[in-house]
DNA sequence: ACCGTAGCACTAACGGTTAGCATTTTGGAG
DNA sequence: CTCCAAAATGCTAACCGTTAGTGCTACGGT
């Protein structure tokens, strides 16, 4: 009972890593498509019963650790500084999210994602849930009161951003254009902090 | 060759709208995953790859005529009034979309699909592709001075619109409240058209 | 009247996924 | 140390959506 102790735990996580790493292995070298599951549970020496017992499906094996994702977006919220603004804090963890999945070493995997419709449709809806999960996070911060569904506005127009942003020609000023864009929208929905003042317009969207 | 006339056309086109009643029928009797796609066909008395030969997936039974949706997207962007401004036709064009699915007679429709987790995937890849047709419309006109980026991200917004409205409590007000940032994020890329002249002292930052 | 082809039927299979049940491994209680 | 309950894994056999292959039939243009 109580908390099971290591080995147990990390035994399991150890069997969940071979078999993602297995996966992407092999679907690295012959393409998604042409490797099936029971060839993926022969290499990792498991069952099949036992790969869905560590992911639910077979695209799942790609987007291994999609968890990270979402922790941190709401990390990126809930984790700010007091009277620290939303949006550039969202900005810079989208960008950081960017650079990391347009990286040269990240790009095999999404090229492979790219070219299977079954990999896409699971990004879209995983995208979905993240979006879903950052706008309860605004939503829950006192600091912002927003209706419920501006928050969803805002959480689903950050998705946006990463996922337009990974495929754009230039990515990093694509999440600085789109940003633009969702300041403006946030601003429209929050009208307590006007942002006139003359100059500094642009100047504390551009940093970096 | 040429244009086959009548009598296959409509023959076909029967036999295909056959089968999405059928489909529709049998699945808001029992249930969407309750019945399998070789019940349809039998009741609709065709074979089952005659079903696939008008419906690429199971869940196409479902969205049968989403290209209207697409059309009329699309429509509002091209066909509207020279110098008539591009959101607001946008926004009534999704203001009576909504209306349309949120009408009580759709709701058993929406009722299944929100529950069966294939048609809300397939649905979200739907929508990524009724995005893009519109994305594609909004960059080419014109009149429309925009970024490819910046197309895209509206046309995404505005999709998103469409979706958070129908699942909000006030769906009317929903789209309005969007749409009124979606105006604000549009304006930010578009600073020729100032829409509170007197209070805009945002200068016109040369972007990009 | 004739022929090419579009539409359709049938069978058999493939691949992801799951239910059911047996077996092993592990952590903790006695 | 021993023994037990639970967790983890394994095996089999299926279900279901989907597709390839093949052939037949009826329609429409010539």
């Amino acid at each position: 009972m109580t908390v099971p102790s290591g080995r147990r735990e990390r035994k399991k996580a150890a069997t969940r890593q071979k078999i993602a790493d297995t996966a992407l292995r092999l679907f690295l070298e012959r393409g998604y498509d042409a490797v099936g599951i029971r060839e993926v549970a022969a290499e990792a020496d498991v069952a099949v019963t036992t790969l869905f017992s560590h992911f639910a499906s077979k695209e799942a094996l790609v987007f291994e650790q999609d968890e990270d994702f979402e922790q941190r977006l709401t990390q990126a919220v809930t984790g700010r500084a007091p009277h620290e603004p939303l949006i550039p804090a969202l900005r810079s963890e989208i960008q950081a999210l960017v650079r990391h999945c347009t990286a040269d070493s990240a790009a095999p995997i999404w090229r492979m994602i790219d070219e299977s419709p079954a990999l896409r449709k699971y990004e879209e809806s995983m995208r979905l849930r993240h979006a879903e999960t950052l706008a309860t996070a605004i939503a829950a911060d006192p600091e912002l009161p927003q209706t419920a569904t501006a928050s969803r506005t805002i959480a689903r127009f950050v998705i946006d951003a990463y996922s337009l942003a990974r495929e754009a020609a230039e990515p990093e000023a694509a999440v600085d254009e789109i940003f633009w864009m969702i300041e403006a929208a946030w601003e429209a929905t929050c009208p307590s902090r006007p942002r006139i003042p003359s100059s500094d317009t642009r100047e504390q969207v551009t940093r970096r």
